[in-house]
DNA sequence: TGAATATGGTTTGGGACCAAACGAGCCGAG
DNA sequence: CTCGGCTCGTTTGGTCCCAAACCATATTCA
């Protein structure tokens, strides 16, 4: 129950229930290893630092959008945190009721609104994004800076790659500081 | 709409933002990229391939837990698809109504449960998984042998740190982790 | 034995999440 | 103008997802 070996029975029982059906397990292995990696870092930030500001995932990613952008439409805002439109409605309906993001409908187009971070929440992002990034550091720090680069030059590509021959449509992008 | 400039603000706003707060960008650039990853992984094989057979993420994930085992507790089950208890209850639920997963209490310990595939089930895993494997194999086809490998060396890596310091904390932190 | 303790799975309550339908605002062709 | 088509953001309906509260079943030990 250590977590593991949770993984483990996969090495034999991948065995006798993949290798006849010409699975390729490189790319399995890859890929099962990202899910969980992603899995297990968002779960661990959420149940840590985030818990402390009362803050779930996607409200936080949110939060670095806006504050990225000094003020942002919807439109572009779900795009960045990679969540539908629907999705953002009610995570910025939550934001508002807290006071951390104020929402401003744009004179000249009246269809669009323009999403910005209130003071509480400036204050709350400089508080709470370095302590955030320290926990990011401590996940990563057994890896050489080689590594670390290699690593994310390996996520880039197939992320490219998945973009470029998936649909041309959506897309998504998280938080992600370019390099 | 192309997605590729989407995160192009970053470059200059992380530098108005961030810099002055003793941030590590490196990190952050590795992790951003892969929930970003992740995500958009995630999100593809959900919209394409599983979307035929009329799965989501989850279910999917659980069915190839129960596949390898040929038959697992509930509570090792949820631990392997990496969601809690509760979260299985409902999932083993609607697959137990769509006729794949099958339900049986131990004999011995009546506590327990344990959970295995259906026929109609195994059916659907054998002409499934190779489809979703091909998606994979597609999305990693850029990456060569060795850096493939070494990405699937990292990912494993930061699990695993991020593994060996999170335990301390549900068994009321003994250890210091923070440092 | 019998009461405290531990463990396994389910229920509850509430936010996140999406696709699809919707209503309001914009704009071009007639 | 104004009608039809487009683009926004929101609402609706339904699943996923978790923490915490909850029963039922073992186990421990006094």
């Amino acid at each position: 129950m250590t977590g593991r070996e949770t993984m483990a029975f996969t090495e034999k029982s991948v065995a006798t229930h993949l290798l006849h059906l010409g699975i390729d397990l490189k790319a399995q292995a890859a890929l099962s290893n990202l899910y969980r990696a992603a899995n297990a870092t968002r779960k661990h930030l959420s149940s840590t630092v985030l818990k402390e500001s009362d803050l779930t995932w996607t409200s936080f990613v949110v939060l670095w959008v806006v504050w990225m952008q000094d003020a942002i439409e919807t439109r572009q805002a779900a795009e960045e945190s990679a969540i539908t439109k629907a999705t953002l409605t009610g995570v910025v309906k939550t934001l508002e009721g807290r006071g951390l993001v104020a929402r401003e409908r744009d004179a000249s187009d009246r269809r669009l609104v323009h999403l910005s971070l209130t003071e509480t929440g400036r204050t709350l992002m400089e508080d709470l994004f370095p302590r955030f990034n320290a926990e990011e550091v401590r996940i990563v720090s057994t890896l050489s800076k080689s590594r670390l680069a290699e690593l994310t030059k390996g996520l880039k590509e197939s992320v490219a790659q998945l973009e470029s021959g998936a649909h041309a449509q959506d897309s998504a992008a998280a938080t992600a500081v370019v390099d």
